[in-house]
DNA sequence: AAAAAAG
């Protein structure tokens, strides 16, 4: 079986060739004839089985005869994240370079301007997350009655993100007489039921998990104190041991706050690190994202944004820095690695809250995980040590350092509060650099504040020179904000000294304590 | 005990 057997137009066939490829994959063998003829698919795939590939070919085959109109797109892809959004476009810019075709893509995080300015022109193509995309139509700027083929990916994960009320309501805007190509990588009845509404006689194709997945990753876990900074400690180590054989890896952390505060940490022990979740600015995470792809990076520190979809070939190593609360998760972050045959080698480390989570995911792959080193009756307990480089530059170090692990719980507190997770002050700040003293200062206060924007310039922006982000006090440091963070998040911008600096009075140091 | 997605 090869491309040319499936009924693709020479276009397409063309563009598929140039991408090197020759043999299509169950999913797109199974499902691509069908497409062509105008029926509805139910493709059941895990991602990594080419399945974005069985909708972007035919529907690029069908595009060719036809023209969109202003404010009328012809296809609609809905996508649950923006990464995937924006790799979809990516697949028809690469298959689609001998098709004139305008594709729109539409994602929260980035200005409307552009992508009204692409519906106005008329999409062949519209690629978009739920949310944005109602928002577009209901500022009247597009009309989804003229949609021929209809592309619903993801969908278990669009049932997670609590998108299905958004999907029935977009599905309902868009005529009877459409196509509907439906995917879902695991069918619970919440999907059964929106595919018997939705879908009308569909061919269904069903790709079974690759079994060789499973076989050609090594899973490993790791035993680990429970404070972060043991986690860290133990991830590090790990990362050495590992470094002649790791290629590149991602480290997924179950809170946003975690991949901020392990990403600041990596940096300082000068790992080429980057990050990816939810709060950072599209321009970072889109950035990070092809840095990591280009190799550029060689880790990657994610929340389950990257679990699942996003197409990132060649990781040689994932580190589960925290066990992942659902089993499921597990699964999905595991097959970030030892993709299309290749091996790869998974480490998670747990600590002793985590036994019951293993449980599940031992229940769920039907295996028990062998320790790398020894299982957890063998853990050390902390004594609260971090081993973090010292620098040269402040107030020398306060004497006990268990006293230094009660003012970081105690004063981190009430600030932690207000501060947005995404940049509050890494833990490592009143650890391994200077002491925070009860009355904080103006010149402390003025030297965290400068900190703070090192941190989330760095999240947009990552400097080549490291130099820069340790001494920002010295000045570029701008800070990124995102206007599109939700309000009850912005009451951070009003902590501490912004708009003060080291200038800040001193009535207001009580405010201010930090 | 989470993350994601509109502003």
């Amino acid at each position: 079986m090869t491309f040319s057997d499936l009924g693709l137009s020479p276009k397409v066939l063309s563009a598929v060739t140039d991408a090197g490829y020759t043999q299509p994959t169950p999913i797109q063998a199974g499902a691509i004839p069908h497409a062509l003829l105008g029926k509805d698919i139910l493709g059941i795939a895990q991602t990594g089985t080419g399945k974005t590939a069985s909708f972007v070919l035919p529907m690029l085959t069908r595009l060719e005869k036809g023209r969109a109109r202003a404010r009328m797109p012809r296809t609609l892809i809905l996508e649950p994240t923006r990464e995937l959004a924006a790799q979809v476009e990516e697949n028809f810019i690469r298959y689609g370079k001998n098709h004139k075709l305008n594709i729109a893509l539409l994602i929260g995080g980035v200005s409307f301007d552009e992508q009204d300015k692409k519906l106005e022109r008329g999409a062949d193509v519209l690629i978009a997350t739920p949310g944005r995309l109602l928002d577009h139509r209901e500022r009247g700027k597009l009309l989804l009655n003229g949609v021929e083929i209809l592309v619903i990916d993801e969908a278990d994960r669009m049932l997670d993100m609590g998108f299905i009320p958004d999907i029935e309501r977009i599905c309902e805007m868009i005529p009877f007489t459409r196509q509907t190509l439906f995917f879902s990588a695991t069918m619970p009845p919440e999907i059964t039921k929106l595919t018997e509404k939705f879908l009308h006689a569909p061919v269904r194709v069903e790709v079974s998990k690759a079994a060789s997945t499973a076989t050609s990753i090594i899973q490993r876990l790791v035993k680990s104190g429970s404070k972060p900074w043991d986690k860290r400690e133990t991830l590090r180590n790990l990362m050495k041991a590992e470094d002649a054989e790791l290629k590149n890896a991602i480290i997924f952390c179950n809170r946003k706050v975690e991949v901020s505060e392990l990403f600041r940490s990596l940096l300082k022990y000068d790992f080429d690190a980057g990050a990816l979740h939810g709060d950072m600015d599209q321009r970072a995470r889109m950035q990070m994202l092809a840095n990591f792809r280009d190799g550029k990076l060689r880790y990657l520190v994610a929340s389950d944004v990257a679990a699942r979809g996003l197409d990132i070939p060649d990781v040689s190593h994932v580190f589960n820095y925290d066990v992942p609360i659902h089993a499921e998760d597990y699964v999905h972050r595991i097959g970030r690695t030892g993709r299309a045959g290749r091996s790869g080698k998974s480490f998670t480390i747990a600590t002793k809250s985590d036994t019951k989570y293993i449980d599940a995911i031992e229940r769920l792959i039907g295996n028990k995980i062998e320790w790398h080193d020894g299982d957890l009756s063998t853990v050390v307990a902390s004594e609260g040590e971090d081993e973090a480089p010292r620098r040269g530059r402040g107030a020398p170090r306060r004497a006990g350092r268990k006293d230094d692990d009660r003012k970081e719980k105690g004063e981190r507190k009430p600030r932690e509060r207000h501060a947005k997770p995404s940049e509050a002050a890494p833990p490592e700040a009143a650890h391994d650099e200077q002491p925070v003293a009860a009355e904080a200062t103006v010149a402390d206060i003025g030297e965290r504040r400068a900190r703070k924007e090192a941190i989330r310039s760095e999240n947009t922006e990552r400097k080549a020179d490291r130099n820069e982000q340790r001494t920002p006090e010295r000045g570029d440091s701008r800070p990124q904000r995102d206007s599109n963070r939700p309000a009850r998040h912005r009451q951070e911008d009003n902590d501490a000294t912004v708009g003060f600096g080291d200038d800040m009075p001193a009535f207001m140091r009580i405010v201010a304590k930090v």
